[in-house]
DNA sequence: TTCATATGCCACCTCCAGGTTGCATATAAG
DNA sequence: CTTATATGCAACCTGGAGGTGGCATATGAA
């Protein structure tokens, strides 16, 4: 086990592609923006407010899923989703970690011109 | 002028659906990692350790650049490439915008229930 | 000058993401 | 029981993403 910060970036990148893609089309990152208010909204709910088919939604939805954004439960004849923050974390330490690397070469630069 | 942090939110989401989109491909998240080491590289270098066309490299790059993510210049017979940490700031404040939201639904749902 | 290297541009191919319609099914409401 | 609502599933369509190869061109090296 490395503790080599790019070799731990580069063993997650598979994963996290797979979230970033999830998070990369306006209307999955809409269904993310209605959900961040915290309310369990059902797929009727979520289509409601948008031009899109509610097949169309459902799709994003189990997109987000299987990305592991967003969680779903089956509650009567409706299916009950919410936002999952743990994803919401992973993907912020993962920027993080990308900026930090980035800073830390950009230091080691600047200290090498300096000397 | 709304501060309704989803109204802001929102007004982003576009340009930060292209920046998600972006890094939403395993390829180009690890062109990413690979300039996040701080050092400008040509295309060359940086298709050399990847099993794919000098071509694909550097359409990868393209839509890496033209989301801010990444920036060129041309030096010689060589395009360099570096990363843009100004893109990085703004994913890493959306994200985090998103979470603060998020967990302030959480402390109402809560404050709520234990009223 | 001549040769090798680094890119850009273009045409072309294949496959899947994003949408739609239609139909079946389960559950709530009257 | 009958009707309306909320979803799931499957077939189908279309455009663009991701790759390739070929050829032209600019610049560094011999």
């Amino acid at each position: 086990m490395s503790r080599n910060p790019l070799a731990r970036l580069s063993r997650q990148s598979d994963a996290t592609a797979t979230v970033f893609a999830a998070l990369g089309d306006s209307t999955r990152l809409s269904l993310v923006l209605a959900l961040s208010r915290g309310n369990r909204q059902s797929i009727a709910q979520l289509t409601e407010s948008k031009p899109l088919t509610r097949q169309a939604i459902s799709k994003h939805l189990r997109i987000l899923e299987s990305a592991g954004v967003v969680s779903s439960r089956r509650e009567g004849r409706e299916n009950l989703f919410a936002l999952n923050p743990i994803a919401l974390d992973e993907l912020r330490s993962y920027v993080e970690q990308i900026s930090e690397q980035w800073d830390a070469s950009l230091a080691r630069l600047k200290a090498f011109v300096e000397k």
